[in-house]
DNA sequence: AAAAATTTTGTTATATTATAACATAATAAT
DNA sequence: ATTATTATGTTATAATATAACAAAATTTTT
């Protein structure tokens, strides 16, 4: 297993067959370890997920899917998405009802998105402190109990600027 | 104008008759001084929308404006909308697909929401600082140039928990 | 004030995103 | 093997949002 893929697709080196490859394994490892069942839907719905950086809609994974599996329909996708999304194999971007592949669903964390307005791709922030520190530190000024959050930035990557 | 309703829903005192006569006087003042059409619909539209603190979904929306205007579609709501979240005077929450008002539209100014998942209320953060520097650097360091950003922490409000 | 240009609203249709509900099949537990 | 549980198949529909073109209202220009 490589670690080229840790910093996400804004990378000049990116390599995105040994990152999706990567992802798989540490998905198969997380079900095997959690005895959680992916299933070949599933594992196909994660791989198409994995097709690139662009966060994917469901109907776009539908379509995928449909021209391997005829019989697929809305359900088949939500339903594999609503697991991905569980167990963090998968996260969803809110504003654009899209979802993205999560290459470290093993451990537990706050997720923050760039996303690029200019080539639509998307990189997961691992801000344990910073943001994250930041959002708990106004919310407890004001007694609110955090409980998950949604950050999203939209903007231009270095590449496309 | 009573300034009573500046720190949002989560305050014991909020007196809400006095919230949405500040929010519409600031809003005729702003369309005013900005020459921006506020037409009737749209400032019927802003007027339901602040009903609550709670998001208000467009069709949601659009329920109530039929209750008036019997001849009132989806493109009359959601036209009506276009317009105030362009001039800041209503927010998109893209984690609910619903929209609140903001009692400060005439300053330009970033937004992070407070949203109770138990009273289903939400507060919008005036934090120019803490979560706004922290986002800044983030994408700094990693040469990414924001120009937008979704900040949407759920969790339980202090009355709530 | 009339004409032209622009903006807003009316209206119909449809696209996009997502879930409900119930049947069947596959897998796991007893 | 039987039972229980989980996953998938299938049909229908709910919820969210926009396209496209016509008519009306408003603003600008003449």
């Amino acid at each position: 297993m490589t670690t080229q893929s840790i910093a996400g697709p804004f990378q000049p080196g990116h390599n995105h067959k040994a990152c999706v490859r990567d992802a798989m394994n540490i998905a198969e490892q997380l079900c095997q370890s959690k005895d959680l069942r992916l299933t070949k839907i599933r594992k196909r719905v994660l791989e198409l997920v994995w097709a690139g950086h662009e966060p994917a809609t469901a109907y776009q994974l539908l379509k995928k899917l449909r021209a391997e599996k005829e019989n697929a329909e809305p359900p088949t996708v939500y339903r594999a998405l609503d697991f991905l999304v569980e167990h963090n194999l998968v996260h969803r971007i809110e504003s654009l009802n899209a979802f993205i592949g999560c290459d470290h669903p093993e451990s537990e964390h706050v997720s923050q998105f760039l996303i690029c307005s200019h080539c639509n791709q998307v990189a997961e922030l691992d801000d344990s402190v910073t943001i994250n520190h930041a959002v708990s530190e106004e919310a407890k000024r004001l007694g609110f109990k955090v409980s998950n959050q949604t950050v999203e930035i939209m903007g231009l990557c270095a590449a496309c600027q």
